[in-house]
DNA sequence: CAAATAAATTTTAAGCTTGAAATATCTGTA
DNA sequence: TACAGATATTTCAAGCTTAAAATTTATTTG
């Protein structure tokens, strides 16, 4: 089952190669900028305000829901896994920037809001986010941003529905 | 110490402001991207070969070096902490696909290579690995991709550089 | 030579992450 | 009503990651 190696002539060789290989590079350039802006960015959240960016991401996403948001909404929005959730919630919770509430009705969810606190604190660290993450890309025009958001954007959308042909098959894909 | 907020009139408001946040919105735009792929390519690792994308750098930066690496010229390599590559690599030797070999004339350092099998395995992996990024990536043109190129590779260099100004300077930096 | 210093690696503690199992609660239906 | 299945969340085990401390071995220097 999963379809063995079969290495014989399944690409065309002499052209086919070394676009692939280009595309690895482009792949390996991506990952290298992506990784040592986000150390950057963590190294500045950890040492000037004793924070992560896993925590960073939970309060962004609680800042825009000034209702608050279902434990499930909130590992679904970031697209990580439920326990993860709520092991950043309980760190935040302790640190007083987070709170949890029971729902009327169905005692299963929680609602989680940021505190005062937590928008306040919340409010200054996307400040400086914004700034940090701006004179990193200062080196990047306008014109190019677009571009490069538009490829961006074609690569999401492959890679999400290559995991969305997964997740309904069981696997059995290419 | 490390000057407070200063919101006033910090920015020129009406043109800069706008700027830094088009450059906020590339880097979501860069880290979504950056991690579905990731996603993507570890669900594939772990489901069809049961192993990780950790592991596959590591075995991948070894199978570069025919007489092996020391730890920290792995760890350096990788860019990643020491500590870090000892517990990966010390599952790789537990699969047999990675061995350590004390040098003569230090006692202190451990040379690290791939097994003949490592090799195979590696090899087999990789075939498969450039062909998972070659179709996520299929939708990007090569001329899209050398110019995505520069851009990384100009956004790379800023963050490489900020992060060498905090090294040298303890973090007493903008 | 001995003591201090430096270098290579491992260990440790804490946090992030996942997938899977466990809990608790709710809903539809026989 | 009882109970089977669905939902919401937490717990768990394993692995990745880091910074800092500890260990071991070399090198320098007084």
């Amino acid at each position: 089952m999963s379809v063995p190696v079969e290495n014989t002539s399944v690409k065309p060789r002499d052209e086919s190669a070394g676009v692939s290989k280009d595309r690895l590079r482009l792949w390996l350039k991506l990952l290298k900028a992506t990784r040592l802006v986000e150390a950057d960015l963590r190294e500045r959240l950890r040492a000037q305000h004793a924070t992560t960016l896993p925590r960073f991401d939970v309060m962004a996403a609680l800042r825009r829901a000034p209702d608050g948001l279902r434990m499930t909404e909130l590992s679904s929005e970031l697209k990580v896994s439920n326990g993860n959730v709520t092991g950043i919630v309980d760190r935040l919770v302790s640190e007083g920037v987070v709170m949890r509430a029971p729902v009327e009705n169905d005692r299963r969810v929680m609602i989680v809001r940021l505190t005062p606190k937590g928008c306040d604190v919340f409010d200054n660290l996307a400040n400086e986010h914004e700034s940090w993450v701006s004179g990193l890309f200062g080196g990047v025009s306008a014109d190019e941003a677009r571009e490069l958001g538009r490829a961006l954007d074609r690569i999401s959308a492959e890679a999400a529905a290559h995991m969305e042909a997964i997740r309904s098959d069981g696997g059995n894909d290419k």
